[in-house]
DNA sequence: ACCTGAACACCGTTCAAGT
DNA sequence: ACCTGAACACCGTTCAAGT
């Protein structure tokens, strides 16, 4: 005889996510999310084949949110306000869910990895826009660069890695302004070259 | 009646470390650590306060070894070739030592961080390479993008981030040699500069 | 002084039994 | 078709009891 669903797999996704945001990966609990829901966990194997997959699921739903965020902020003008632009709002997202952040970037088991379809969108944007910077030719390196040092920092600020004085603020600065000039630098066709740079590094013409 | 100790501190340490290594951070259990020190895991707790501190004790461990392995790249001879020998060390070591690379960036509890002094020597080495690129004004900043820049690169090399096709060793080396010319250019002294500079960026100047 | 077995509270996961 | 209690194997940690 069936019985009516009491829950469902996006309010476990959900439960899971915002449960992992408060408490972190080790307060994520297959208990405390049952609980969430309204269930008892072993009926939450119905929807999720496990632990390990549930976290997967929800890496996937914060690289949705991130990469979201990150196309809101590009406006398609000029490409080195958009890279600070973007890379801005990729540091404030980290910083406003450091937990969920960690899994995007986490070294999860094979299957519980982010489908690559979403992984190429996410990418999308920054990819453009390193591509209007650096050229076609070292678009996707670019990007990497972008994207290893814009992760690096914000984990490394996460992890009170950041110990020796300073100011943060202005190394994250630094870092966005000094990559910019590098990787314009590099031989792209550089369409319109402003003439009123942001600051700090006009030497690097 | 005293007995006499049957391990140690810095075995159990050690044998902590190759579990992690081997078997990740999931196969560090306080038996398989007792096992491997031979005794049984209540022991443990006479000469570490939890696993937690354990796991402190290990990224101690190995950030040591990554400290000496920066320090032993650096020649101070040319700065731009140091950064370079740096990074590449840097790179070497976290793809050998996946494991205990990950926990020395780790988000630890408070009391498990890396300490203070240790944190300062790990840094001494590209502190001053960073400062002999980019002026003392600016050393804090530079190093700071260098770190980020490579720990972001190797843990996303690691957590199988990278799924765009292209070469990812050339990613690295367009990494080093753009951040280098970026941060040379920042305005430091700038005391020898070579005529053959590595190459692509030489628009930089 | 150090080591141990037993115990406790807590996990993830399975499964037969219920509706 | 979905949910549940009970059970299993496995954790980290404590502690009284042994030497």
């Amino acid at each position: 005889m069936p019985t009516p669903p009491r829950t469902s797999l996006p309010e476990i996704v959900a439960a899971g996510r915002s449960i992992l945001e408060a408490d972190g990966l080790g307060g994520l609990t297959m208990q405390r999310v049952a609980e969430e829901v309204g269930v008892r966990s072993p009926s939450l194997y119905k929807r999720v084949r496990s632990r390990g997959d549930l976290i997967g699921l929800i890496a996937d739903s914060v690289a949705d949110d991130l990469a979201a965020t990150m196309d809101a902020a590009a406006s398609d003008d000029d490409p080195e306000d958009d890279l600070r632009a973007i890379a801005n709002a990729f540091r404030a997202f980290a910083l406003a869910h450091p937990n969920g952040y960690a899994l995007v970037f986490a070294r999860l088991p094979e299957d519980a990895r982010i489908d690559p379809e979403r992984n190429a969108r996410a990418a999308a944007t920054l990819l453009r826009t390193a591509g209007r910077l650096a050229g076609p030719d070292d678009a996707l390196a670019a990007a990497r660069t972008v994207t290893a040092w814009a992760h690096g920092f914000v984990t490394m600020e996460l992890a009170g890695a950041f110990r020796l004085g300073g100011d943060v603020d202005r190394a994250f600065a630094y870092g966005v302004d000094h990559l910019a000039g590098a990787l314009e630098s590099s031989g792209a066709p550089a369409p319109h070259v402003k003439a009123g740079r942001s600051q700090g590094h006009s030497e690097a013409r």
